[in-house]
DNA sequence: GAGTTTGAAACT
DNA sequence: CAGTTTCAAACTC
């Protein structure tokens, strides 16, 4: 099922064979490896790839310049093969900062590229780098897109290395040829995803002759049309599509195996792809382009074939839902755990294995991919989850612009938290087969449509908007605003709410089950572990139904909450209260109201806690208060998504740090402190975090979670990767 | 599917 | 900050 253009890409590939026989090649070959290497600009072989997706886009908007830089950059990396992003290596930070400026420069530079991809063969011995390096390489990543690339960082070096691999190879092959190769590639990725995700029935095959279609199209037509097609391309598209790519990439990595990091950072890498290949960086930077043409913008492009029009409108909706559905799947993961209490772990045994093998390559794919994944939407279900959420923050931030997106209804993910685990772990490929969503049952009720009529899709009533996602046709919303086409009002929009609540995007359910999972620990089963952000006011729900967000989060009520008559059945205030408050010495109340206090002050919208009882979660060490109070600050921060960010991963490294002793106990503040984004990170509501197996094994030797020593590691990588507070509103922040 | 209930979000 | 209104989901019939 895999391709059904092999003809196309066979056509494609021609190009590239004379294009080795070319003089120029010969040349390029035949340059020393060293006189390439200096060309290369270690930090931004990234830059350079971006340079190459966007230069038609500079003609665009500076915004979608911006986004499209990234983004492009992103969906290179998964077109690219492994063997072929070689050429990317070296390039670096020179480059990069400039889209454009880049772009002209791979053009020129494409013979130094091409030496570059001669003299590989030594920076592929870096590969071999630590994973730590690697982790922090692929953590660092994001920061360094967020730069616009223009700081080069050295540890984006290692990742070229990695690339530089295959790059060897890809230096015979032709620009094209890669192009189609990692198209069908692609295709077969997507397939593969849906195989083992989708078993609902899509019909993934024909989506992928489309796409595949699609992709030809584009190869034949990019030249002619590239530039007036990118210009048209909506911003909106660009991440859609750069959703598209990556999601499949990553699920396939699963499915491939072993080239995992070779492939991801290869991507990134590789989508520099050596001068040689101007045409051939083109056509990935084309596809990403025209993808985003043919899905959205096929009304505005009427320039392209009628051919490629037909079949850009069928891809685009079929792209869409395959990158929902998948988004959905692992929504339905999550929901199936919020809904069922968390029946399912999110990751299988070998899930966590895989991840533990492939973990660093993954994060870095996520946060160069970008996926647009919302804050809301991270979620992480086991330690990995924690990386992963770094990344995926990371991720945002790069693409500054948003985070959104686009939402099957099917699929819709449920809520931010529980969601985000799903998510993330498809990111990662996690996915693996034993993963599949078990509960599609689930799925579907966690998924929800918004039906949205007088909110124009554009305030926090609606759920898809809340969560970070564009409304999809699912969706039954009217005058709906929440859609790609409409992206600059909705980060308007999304900007003004945050000025107003740096949160509001936010999880609403913080999750301490991360930590816990992490550390084997099985307290954070209980509810108790999880606690809404601001808690409820229900007075006639009793919190036992879904108008309470703590009992629709799978979360017992906490001091927070303002409910009455609260008999929620994940954990009720008092019930809640009187449970962990058993047993409490005074010292640990003490404390616990010392928290409590602590906390309410960090947390906005809180208020009374002091008043009401602590949750014995709470209480903790003495410790535990200063790791507070420096959340705090760090919190007090203005966009949302840093605060976010930040906070929590401080929080988070402190903890581990300073108080192994949660291992037990990590829930109260901590958690509830944390950002959204971390807590999310947390297999969905209810228990799936610390109920599941996975969480328990989590800690990946590969990435060093598994000692407090790698905890350190990883906070480091954490706390690079957190930018200073990026807004998603200004898309053009890097 | 229509109408009601509910509580968060938005507004004043 | 408190009270009120608006809104859309959740729920009921």
């Amino acid at each position: 099922m895999e391709l059904n253009t092999p003809n196309k890409s066979h056509l494609i590939s021609t190009p590239l064979s004379q294009f080795e026989d070319s003089p120029v090649f010969n040349y390029i070959n035949n340059l020393s490896p060293i006189e390439l290497v200096k060309s290369v600009h270690s930090s931004d072989q990234s830059l350079n790839s971006l340079a190459f997706s966007s230069p038609p886009s500079v003609f665009a908007s500076p915004k979608l310049v911006s986004q499209r830089d990234t983004r492009s950059f992103l969906t290179r990396r998964q077109f690219l093969d492994p063997s072929k992003h070689g050429l990317s290596q070296v390039k670096d930070a020179n480059s990069t900062s400039e889209g454009v400026s880049a772009a002209v420069k791979l053009s020129n530079s494409s013979a130094e590229q091409l030496g570059r991809l001669a003299s590989s063969s030594s920076a592929k011995e870096v590969t071999a780098e630590p994973l730590n390096e690697q982790l922090e390489l692929a953590i660092e990543l994001p920061e360094a897109l967020k730069c616009d690339i223009a700081s080069p960082d050295k540890n984006i070096a290692p990742l070229d290395a990695i690339r530089t691999d295959t790059e060897t190879e890809k230096g015979d092959k032709s620009n094209e040829k890669h192009f189609s190769y990692e198209s069908e590639k692609n295709l077969r990725k997507i397939c593969r995803i849906e195989q083992s995700e989708d078993e609902a029935g899509v019909d993934w095959v024909t989506l992928v002759s489309n796409v595949a279609d699609a992709f030809y199209f584009e190869s034949s037509v990019i030249e002619e049309h590239s530039e007036e097609q990118k210009l048209m391309v909506d911003p909106g598209t660009i991440s859609f599509i750069s959703n598209v790519l990556q999601i499949p990439q990553d699920n396939t990595n699963e499915l491939e195996n072993s080239n995992d990091y070779s492939e991801q950072e290869t991507g990134e890498t590789g989508t520099q792809s050596t001068g040689k290949n101007k045409e051939a960086d083109k056509m990935p930077a084309v596809l990403s382009g025209t993808l985003l043409n043919k899905l959205v913008v096929n009304d505005v492009a009427a320039k392209v074939d009628v051919k490629g029009k037909k079949r850009e409108s069928s891809c685009k909706n079929r792209i869409r839902r395959l990158v929902f559905e998948m988004a959905g799947a692992h929504k339905k993961e999550t929901a199936c755990q919020e809904s069922n209490a968390y029946p399912i772990s999110v990751q299988s045994d070998s899930e966590v294995d895989h991840i533990e093998k492939h973990s660093t390559p993954r994060i870095s794919m996520l946060s160069r991919k970008g996926i647009g994944l919302h804050l809301n939407a991270l979620a992480t279900t086991s330690s990995d989850c924690k990386v992963v959420k770094i990344a995926t923050l990371s991720s945002t931030r790069q693409e500054t612009k948003t985070g959104l997106v686009l939402c099957d209804n099917e699929d819709k993910v449920i809520e931010n938290a529980p969601q985000t685990s799903t998510d993330v772990s498809d990111d990662f490929g996690i996915s693996s087969p034993k993963v599949k969503r078990p509960k599609m049952e689930h799925v579907g009720a966690a998924c929800k449509r918004c039906n949205c009529k007088r909110s124009k899709c554009l305030k926090l009533y609606c759920e898809c908007f809340a969560a970070g996602l564009y409304c999809i046709e699912p969706c039954s919303c009217q005058d709906c605003f929440n859609k790609p086409a409409h992206e600059d009002t909705v980060l308007e929009t999304r900007k003004q709410i945050e000025s107003r609540n740096p949160l509001a995007f936010a999880p609403k359910v913080i999750r301490s089950t991360e930590f816990a999972s992490e550390f084997g620990d099985e307290t954070n089963k209980t509810p108790a572990s999880a606690r809404h952000k601001r808690g409820c006011n229900c007075k006639k729900s009793s919190c036992l139904k879904k108008y309470c967000e703590c009992f629709q989060g799978g979360v017992g009520c906490s001091p927070n909450c303002r409910c009455e008559g609260c008999k929620n059945t994940f954990g009720s205030k008092n019930g809640v209260e009187e449970n962990e408050l058993e047993g409490v010495e005074p010292e640990e109340l003490e404390k616990k109201f010392s928290d409590v206090t602590s906390r309410d002050m960090i947390e906005e919208g809180e208020e009374e806690h002091a008043d009401r009882p602590i949750p014995s979660e709470t209480a903790r060490s003495s410790i535990q208060l200063p790791m507070t109070l420096g959340v705090r600050f760090s919190r007090s921060q203005p966009a949302f998504g840093a605060s976010s960010q930040m906070c929590p991963s401080q929080k988070l490294g402190k903890e581990i740090f300073r108080q192994p002793k949660f291992e037990t106990h990590l829930q109260a503040i901590p958690e509830e402190e944390t950002p959204e984004v971390l807590n999310s990170s947390c297999p969905p509501a209810n228990g799936v975090k610390s109920t599941s197996p996975n969480c328990k094994r989590i800690s990946p030797p590969h990435q060093g979670f598994g000692s407090s020593a790698i905890w350190r590691s990883s906070r480091k990588l954490i706390l690079r990767s957190v930018p200073p507070f990026p807004s998603l509103n200004s898309p053009h922040q890097q």
